[in-house]
DNA sequence: CACTTGACCTGTCCGC
DNA sequence: TGCGGACAGGTCAAGT
């Protein structure tokens, strides 16, 4: 569920909380695959290392370590990437207590912990399927989605979309934008608000939408992003940022777990329909098949 | 090759 | 109340 405006949320506030500190221990809680890399690894290239700097590439983050080394993570449903201080929140600030939905850590959720000189970063994951991974920093194309992956939605132009999303004529509209070629950083919940935005139907055939709506449409994955990112990200039922609070944009959302509702645009009631194995969220009526 | 479907997981919710 | 099953969705491997 973390999408790209959550993953850029919770490196914002990583960057505020563990750049220039020095890796003190890194270990996995019950759950190997969560961190796959050897001991001897571990022991070269990540302890004593300092943190450098974190950036992020689509829905995955990169943690760079003066070893030459990297820590690339993705949250994929359920990560969690939670850092408390050994001062307690008096250093840095816990937020608003309302905001938080972590409580004592580590938790059963827990499967990776990364000891820091002044705290600790915990990568808490309920459902197993994100990792922590080390490559070396001039390697990361060894990481498939990285070696694939499409452009930034702020970083580049209609023109770029336009070019790589033509390569799925045949496709469903939806599917293609969730493709991480086609562009980086779209999931569910930005797909589902962008198609929306546009006007498309989610059903449309790539090949049927004309140069205009495309370049509306990837205008509008710009646009529900940046507003995300302003909100602090979408918490659906996990979501949280480094410090543990949630995001709010969901209460600006205009599908998106809204069926059932009137369309803000239309009023027509807001319909739930799967597409390509998602559950996706569209107006019936202003969101059309074709131009 | 282009595209679709199932597996990976666990917690939650629904109906019986 | 307890239990089985459906559902949630990012990515990769396998299947069409």
């Amino acid at each position: 569920m973390p999408e790209l405006p959550e993953v850029e949320v919770v490196r914002r506030g990583l960057v505020e909380l563990i750049v220039g500190q020095t890796v003190k221990n890194i270990y996995a809680i019950e759950s190997p695959k969560s961190l796959p890399v050897t001991q001897s690894d571990i022991n070269n290239f990540i302890k004593k290392a300092k943190i450098t700097d974190i950036n992020r590439r689509g829905k995955l983050l990169i943690i760079y370590l003066s070893s030459g080394y990297c820590l690339i993570i993705h949250l994929k449903m359920t990560g969690q990437l939670v850092y408390r201080s050994s001062a307690g929140a008096k250093k840095f600030g816990a937020g608003h207590p309302n905001d938080s939905l972590i409580g004592q850590l580590p938790d059963r959720s827990t499967r990776v912990v990364l000891e820091l000189d002044d705290g600790t970063l915990y990568f808490n994951d309920q459902r197993k399927f994100g990792w922590i991974n080390l490559k070396p920093k001039d390697l990361l194309d060894e990481i498939k989605l990285y070696k694939t992956m499409g452009p930034e939605p702020f970083e580049s132009t209609e023109h770029d979309f336009i070019r790589n999303i033509k390569k799925r004529v045949n496709s469903k509209i939806k599917p293609a934008i969730l493709d991480q070629a086609v562009i980086a950083g779209v999931g569910n919940i930005y797909a589902d608000e962008s198609l929306w935005m546009s006007r498309i139907h989610p059903e449309s055939k790539v090949k049927d939408i004309g140069e205009t709506r495309l370049k509306k449409l990837f205008l509008s994955v710009v646009e529900v992003m940046q507003l995300s990112i302003a909100h602090g990200g979408s918490t659906d039922r996990n979501y949280v940022n480094a410090k543990g609070q949630r995001g709010s944009y969901l209460k600006f959302a205009q599908v998106f777990r809204r069926d059932n509702e009137p369309c803000p645009r239309c009023g027509t009631i807001i319909k739930k329909i799967k597409v390509a194995g998602r559950g996706t969220h569209f107006c019936p009526k202003c969101q059309v098949m074709d131009e």
